[in-house]
DNA sequence: TCGGTACCGTACCGATCGGTACGCTACCGA
DNA sequence: TCGGTAGCGTACCGATCGGTACGGTACCGA
């Protein structure tokens, strides 16, 4: 029997990032099939061989916008003391929602409108992954004494969380990286240390 | 010549109340015409007759939707100490997007994913509207000597409006109201009197 | 050389999109 | 009673939606 068959004419890669930039400018129900094969230079029908459909595509695109743009988050985690974690992932933040050259904001906020059932259940599910990460370095921190121990390490993370949030939908209203800085300033005093 | 003419089958509030939840479920791009007649309980061309187009009609929501869910701002802008001002707005933001029995989140926040081009920019203006107004409350404040003087009104104000922002976001991701009120607390350390 | 396989894209599917033409009806003032 | 007005809804518009059937092509191993 033959194995192989004809050799793909494009870069699924490529494809991908080009439609994560127009997931992102546009959320899920607002982007066209027209709008995605014309940014991704593919076909239809390749673009269906090759992603599935169009859910599936979105799928692949949230996988590889938080492995390319959301890794500031990991890096935040590895900070040594509570605050400067939390000064990590907001400054990580704002710069990631306010890059020249992108789309505002945050694709896993933009794309969320649509749909109340479950199907993009693994936008929230995203969040509450890095809630939980945050609240388990914040755990940590309190054991190694550089938080106030009267501070909630849940609530902490969810503070943070819903700040993040927040930035992405002020940049896409117009806000600066400066601006939302000096707001992370703002916040960075629910951290000090005892 | 004759005046009046047939009078109209409907309450245009009770429909424009429709249009409001619908376009607060799905947004603007995923709500259909369709869809809104079904819930306004009126025939397509009477939508059009009674409120222009989808665009317009959404207008109309938004105005009656600010009107009637976000009174809580203006509740908190009366309050007599920046800090009060803060953990009434705040808290009213919390409980109005959690409210039981109506959509979570914001409809100001659901429906602004759609089209980068300003056609719905009255809604990132209708923060910017609060935002200014709280800037001003705080102005006074450090006035009122109610306000630790080291502090600066216009970053208070974004970060009230970033975390009331962010607030939406979370409501629908299916956080609870006391937790969004844990944050606010949390939050609320910012605003310590002089 | 040839069968098998997996890609290619044109051309199409039914459904739904936002929006409207048009014949009809209920109320007004004259 | 009757002309004018503004409501009513059925039935339709072209465009676009997400998705696919199908004939053709480039590569594999035998």
């Amino acid at each position: 029997m033959g194995a192989g068959g004809r050799p793909r004419g494009f870069e699924p890669e490529a494809a991908l990032d080009a439609a994560v930039d127009t997931f992102w400018r546009h959320g899920y129900e607002a982007t066209g099939l027209a709008e995605l094969t014309e940014a991704m230079g593919i076909s239809r029908p390749a673009l269906y061989r090759a992603f599935g459909d169009k859910e599936q595509l979105f799928q692949a695109a949230l996988k590889r916008y938080v492995d390319l743009n959301m890794s500031y988050v990991s890096d935040a985690l590895t900070r040594s003391t509570a605050r400067e974690v939390a000064q990590a992932f907001l400054t990580g933040n704002a710069a990631a929602v306010t890059t020249p050259g992108r789309p505002r904001g945050c694709l896993s906020v933009q794309a969320m409108v649509t749909d109340e059932a479950g199907a993009f259940a693994l936008l929230a599910e995203n969040r509450r992954v890095i809630q939980l990460r945050l609240r388990d370095r914040f755990v940590r921190a309190l054991e190694d004494g550089d938080l106030d121990p009267g501070q909630d390490p849940d609530r902490l993370a969810r503070f943070l969380i819903t700040l993040a949030t927040g930035f992405a939908i002020r940049a896409t209203d117009g806000e600066t990286r400066e601006e939302l800085l000096a707001v992370a300033d703002c916040a960075l005093e629910a951290f000090a240390q005892p």
